[in-house]
DNA sequence: TCCAAAAGCTATTGCCAATAGCTTTAAAGC
DNA sequence: GCTTTAAAGCTATTGGCAATAGCTTTTGGA
C-alpha cells in the first residue's frame, strides 16, 4: 500500500512542525510517523535513524533561518543591517523554537557531519561575517566579531527560550539594548 | 543487603560526573545505578525520577558555580570583578560541561520548579547583579545589563561547548575581547 | 532481643528505536 | 493491456530504558 505519499521533506516537514510544538528533545519517530498517517518502522523508507532526522532538520533549519536574515539585510548596511539581522534571529527563533534548537546542535563536524550541514553552517556564519564586513574589519578581528555577535545572540535567545529571564522588567527591551550596546563596540574591534 | 551506603547526595555525585563524561541527556538511571554498585530500581529508594535527578543536579550545579564565581570575585570590584566573574564561569563550565547543561535546564520556574532551585537561580543571578553594581547602575538598567552579560557568556560558552567555533583563531582571545567589549559598554547602560 | 523502617532485590509493564522479512501498490517496459 | 519490479507500506521481534509493584534483607533503636 505505497499510496500515502510520503517523501523525505514531507518527513522532515512533519519532524520541525513537532519539535516547534513539543520540543526538539521530544520528537518521536512514533509521533512523526502518527502525523504521517503510516507505522513507525515504514518512516525507514525515508529516514536513516533519529539521529540522522535531527542532522537533517538541523539543515534545513540553518538554510531556512540564514535565508530569513538574508532578506531582513538586503538592502542594509551597517548598524542598520546588524541589527536588522539580530531582531530577525531573535523573531524566527521565538517563533520556531524546535527548528532553532536544531540549527545549534547540528553543526557537529567534529563527528562525521554531512557536506550539506556544514555547507548550511557556513553559509549561516559567512552572512554576518559580510554583514560585519561594513566596519572594516579584517582577519582575526572580523573573526572575534562575528563570534561575539553569535554569543550575543544565542545566548540571548537560548536564555530567553530557557525561561531565563524572570518575568518582570521589557525583554524587548533588555535585547535592543544589548544589540545597541554590541554594535556601539564594533569600531574598537 | 542495605548496605552500598548509597544516600541521595552520592547519586547525585555519579549523575553530575557521568553527565560531564558523556554529556546530560545522556545520563540514564541504568549507568548511575551501575556505577553505585546497585540495580536501577533501587535507585528510586533516592530519587523521584528522571526529572527530579536532573533537577536536583541542575540545583547542585547552579550552586557549585555560583560558589566558583564569589570566590573568583572575591576582593574584587569594577571591571576586574566582572572579568574574573566572566573568567571564572568559562573554565568552570569547559570543565563541567554536563553540569553547566543542567544550571542552564535547570531553573523551569514555569513548570512547579522547588523552591530551592529557584533560590539557587536566583542567588547566581544577584551575584552578577552585585557584581554589576560597582558602576552605578539601578532599577531597570541594572536588569538589562545583567541579561545582557548573561547572555554573552551563556551564548559564549554554549557555542563553544557545541563545537561552534572552527578550529582556526584563538578561542581564548575572542572570548577576552568580547568579554572587554562588554565591560567598555557598561557606562553607556 | 526484637521489630520496624530503610534499602536492596526480582519481575513486570509500556514506550521507543531499530531490524528482519513479508505484501502490496504503482509505474515502467513490452 | 499485461507483466514485472522496485518502492513503500506492513507485522513481528529485539533490546534498552523508565517506572511501578511487591518481596526480602539488613540494621539501628526501643
Amino acid at each position: 500500500m505505497a499510496r500515502a505519499g510520503v517523501t523525505k521533506d514531507r518527513v522532515a516537514e512533519e519532524a520541525e512542525q513537532l519539535a516547534d510544538e513539543v520540543g526538539l528533545e521530544s520528537v518521536t519517530l512514533a509521533a512523526v510517523a502518527g502525523r504521517l498517517g503510516i507505522k513507525l518502522p515504514s518512516l525507514y523508507k525515508h529516514i536513516d535513524s533519529l539521529g540522522g532526522l535531527r542532522a537533517t532538520v538541523g539543515e534545513r533549519a540553518t538554510r531556512e533561518l540564514t535565508e530569513v536574515m538574508v532578506r531582513a539585510t538586503a538592502g542594509k548596511a551597517g548598524p542598520d543591517a546588524v541589527s536588522a539581522l539580530a531582531h530577525a534571529l531573535r523573531d524566527w527563533a521565538r517563533a520556531h523554537p524546535g527548528r532553532y534548537a536544531a540549527t545549534i546542535a547540528a553543526p557537529r563536524v567534529s563527528a562525521g557531519a554531512e557536506p550539506g550541514q556544514v555547507q548550511a553552517a557556513e553559509d549561516a556564519v559567512g552572512l554576518i561575517f559580510d554583514v560585519l564586513a561594513g566596519f572594516g574589519l579584517g582577519g582575526d578581528d572580523a573573526v572575534d566579531a562575528t563570534r561575539g555577535l553569535r554569543a550575543v545572540l544565542h545566548g540571548f535567545v537560548a536564555l530567553e527560550a530557557a525561561g531565563g529571564f524572570g518575568m518582570p522588567a521589557d525583554v524587548d527591551r533588555s535585547f535592543d539594548r544589548l544589540v545597541a550596546s554590541y554594535i556601539r563596540s564594533l569600531p574598537a574591534y
